[in-house]
DNA sequence: TTCAAAAGTGTAGCGGTTGCACTTTTGAAC
DNA sequence: GTTCAAAAGTGCAACCGCTACACTTTTGAA
């Protein structure tokens, strides 16, 4: 455990630390599902959890946060699917990633209720757009690098904004493969015609 | 004072509740662009308009809404520049009603400074966002009229959503009117492209 | 003059969040 | 095995935005 050790390895002290986290999300996720967000305090979760409030937040930032565990892993999947598109345009890979995700989703009918609950309660909405739209610049980024444009073309921040949003407009559509297809058309067009000018 | 009267007259209640309110917001403007948001609290805004923080949020209905009054016009300038376009394409007519905008707020020059308190409080910024989006589905009725499309066409929602985040993206650069050239650029190529397919 | 609605007040309280001083646990060095 | 400092966790008090409540004052009109 002194050096070149894998990553995964973990003493007693931080693996206790990572349950005691998960014992909290658990409680909050279960909690908020069973009885809806603005029902259920952080003094419940704690207790629920067997912690004290402070620890709570010791572990998350906000109430919110509870329930947005484990958001690291979209960003770069997002900027994966941007960078191993194969001969695939950008807003064409942009639009396959969401549509393999919205599938992914569909396996999990758990998933089903927990985007409910965020959907129908205002301050999630926030939060999880929020946390979304986090990851534009990172994109942006990546798409200006692989077209070879600076880093803070407007163009290229356009479409990672736009990319980001269309997931809101497809998400409340019933038939999201298609809206996917025809606001992902939108952009697909726009942006081939700007690339070649 | 029976009927037919004009809207504009007011009853002396009317005018002092008016009053109150006006009092309320210049103090919380002041103040917050004086100190800057986190650092003033509610209880000092009512204290300086010399009301009760009870009859504060009488008047709004949070604190971050103290710093939005006069949101209903934006709407309808919205919808107008849709409506009213003339020969121009939707797109195009909504890159001239951002740049008209930019350029009216320029003259103004204690705008900047609003507008900056804004976007470097999360608060604010988060706050100022969900007012605007509010006006998206308003746009995207308009736009699905003006094309004879039906109220609900997804690309008629998308580039409504897309319109009214190219704001966000302009108005971070230093060339607005480049900026909005390239961004709406991008969406008036992708619409002309899926209107006649 | 009378009266009900509207505007405003003060207090008490809730819920999320933080600071603080404190105890307990843990890992590692001696 | 003992020792020690850092890390994790605790409990309390308090702040802040916001609301409910019961209340007084003002206002407009019958």
């Amino acid at each position: 455990m002194r050096y070149g050790e894998a990553v995964t390895e973990l003493g007693r002290r931080e693996r206790k630390k990572l349950q005691t986290r998960q014992s909290i999300s658990d409680a909050a996720t279960r909690l908020f599902l069973e009885r809806g967000f603005d029902e259920v305090g952080v003094k419940e979760i704690a207790d629920t959890a067997d912690v004290s409030v402070t620890t709570l937040f010791k572990h998350f930032p906000s109430k919110e946060a509870l329930l947005f565990d484990e958001d690291e892993a979209q960003e770069s999947a997002l900027v994966a699917a941007v960078r191993n598109r194969g001969g695939k345009s950008i807003p064409m890979a942009l639009r396959d990633h969401f549509v393999q995700a919205a599938r992914g989703h569909a396996d999990h009918p758990q998933f089903e209720i927990f985007q409910r609950l965020v959907l129908e309660t205002p301050a999630l909405r926030e939060y999880g757009h929020r946390m979304w739209t986090r990851h534009q610049d990172a994109l942006a980024r990546a798409i200006a690098e692989e077209t070879g444009a600076p880093a803070d073309d407007v163009r290229c921040a356009a479409l990672a904004r736009f990319a980001l949003d269309a997931r809101d407009v497809i998400f409340g559509r019933a038939d999201r493969e298609r809206a996917a297809d025809e606001v992902f058309g939108l952009l697909e067009h726009g942006w081939a015609a700007d690339q070649q000018a």
